[in-house]
DNA sequence: TATTGTTATACTCTATAACTATA
DNA sequence: TATAGTTATAGAGTATAACAATA
C-alpha cells in the first residue's frame, strides 16, 4: 500500500487542495490592505529582524533575490518599508519597516490571526499541535537550505 | 493563543512551505515526461471516469473550465487523449483516453506513486493515516462545490 | 574570484468576463 | 433563459541566467 494509492484522493492531491484552499483564505483576509502573502511576510520578516538585508528577507521567505526584489519594490512604492545602504557593505541594501509599515503590519497581523484561527478552527488545540509536527517533520525533512 | 502565533512558524506559513516543497518533488518526478501536475492528475481523472465530459474533468481537479480547457489542449496535442463529442449534448465535449495516454498513464502514476512514497517516507503509517484525516477534516471544512 | 542585488525572461497557476452554440 | 466550452486578459508565484558594483 503506498501514500497516494487510489481510490480515494491521496495525501499529495489532498494537501494541494488543502493549500489553495488556505492560500484563497489568507489572500482574502489581506485584500483590504491590497497587499499579496508574501509582502504580509515581508514585513514580518523585517519586523522580527529590525532591517535585515535584502538577502535575509529572500533566506526567511524561501524564495529567490529576484522574487524578493520585486516583494521590496512593491512595498517600498507605498512607503510600507524603506532601503537603506548597508554601512558594513556597500554592495548590499538594507530593508527598514516605515511607520506607515509597522501600523499596517499591526493591522495586517491581527487580520492574518484571525483568518488562520477560523480556518483551522474545525481542529482543536490538540489536532492543531498534531498537525504542525507533522509539517515540522516534513519541512524539516525536505528543507534545502536549512 | 492563537493559531499562527509568533514566534516560530505558524501553521499558515508551515503549511505553504511544504506544499511548495511538496509540488517541486511532484514537478521533478513528472519531469521525464513532461507533463504538468494538472495533466498527470486529469489522466488520471480521466481514466477513472472513462470519458467524462470536459466538465466534469474541471470539477475533479477543482480547476476552472478555462484552465480545465487547458489541460485537455496540451495533452491532445500530443495524442494522449482525444476529444469526442458528446452523443447525449451537442454542446459538451467529451474526454477520452488513447492507447498512447494509457501507456503513458501507467508510467507516470508509478513515478508519481515513487515521489510520494518518497516524499512522506519521515512519517510512519499511523504518521500518515493522521495527516490525511485533518486533511479531509480541513479541506471538508471549507471546500466549496462538495 | 565570489557575492549582492538587479534586470531580463519565461512558464505555470489562478481568476474573471465575454462570446458561441446549443439546450 | 441557462449551460458547455472556448477565447481573451491579467496578475501572482516560481525559476534561471546574466550583469554591474563591490568584496
Amino acid at each position: 500500500m503506498t501514500v497516494d494509492d487510489a481510490p480515494e484522493p491521496g495525501l499529495t492531491e489532498l494537501f494541494q487542495q488543502v493549500g489553495r484552499g488556505l492560500r484563497r483564505s489568507f489572500v482574502s483576509a489581506l485584500a483590504p490592505w491590497d497587499i499579496s502573502p508574501h509582502q504580509a511576510r515581508a514585513l514580518m520578516v523585517v519586523r522580527r529582524h529590525g532591517t535585515p538585508r535584502l538577502g535575509d528577507v529572500a533566506q526567511h521567505l524561501r524564495i529567490a533575490p529576484r522574487s524578493a526584489t520585486e516583494v521590496v519594490d512593491g512595498l517600498e512604492q507605498r512607503g510600507l518599508l524603506a532601503r537603506e545602504p548597508d554601512p558594513a557593505d556597500r554592495r548590499a541594501t538594507c530593508v527598514a519597516l516605515t511607520d506607515a509599515g509597522a501600523r499596517l503590519l499591526d493591522d495586517v497581523d491581527r487580520a492574518r490571526r484571525v483568518d488562520a484561527d477560523a480556518y483551522f478552527a474545525v481542529l482543536d488545540e490538540r489536532r492543531r499541535e498534531q498537525l504542525r509536527t507533522l509539517l515540522l517533520d516534513l519541512d524539516a525533512a525536505h528543507r534545502t537550505d536549512p
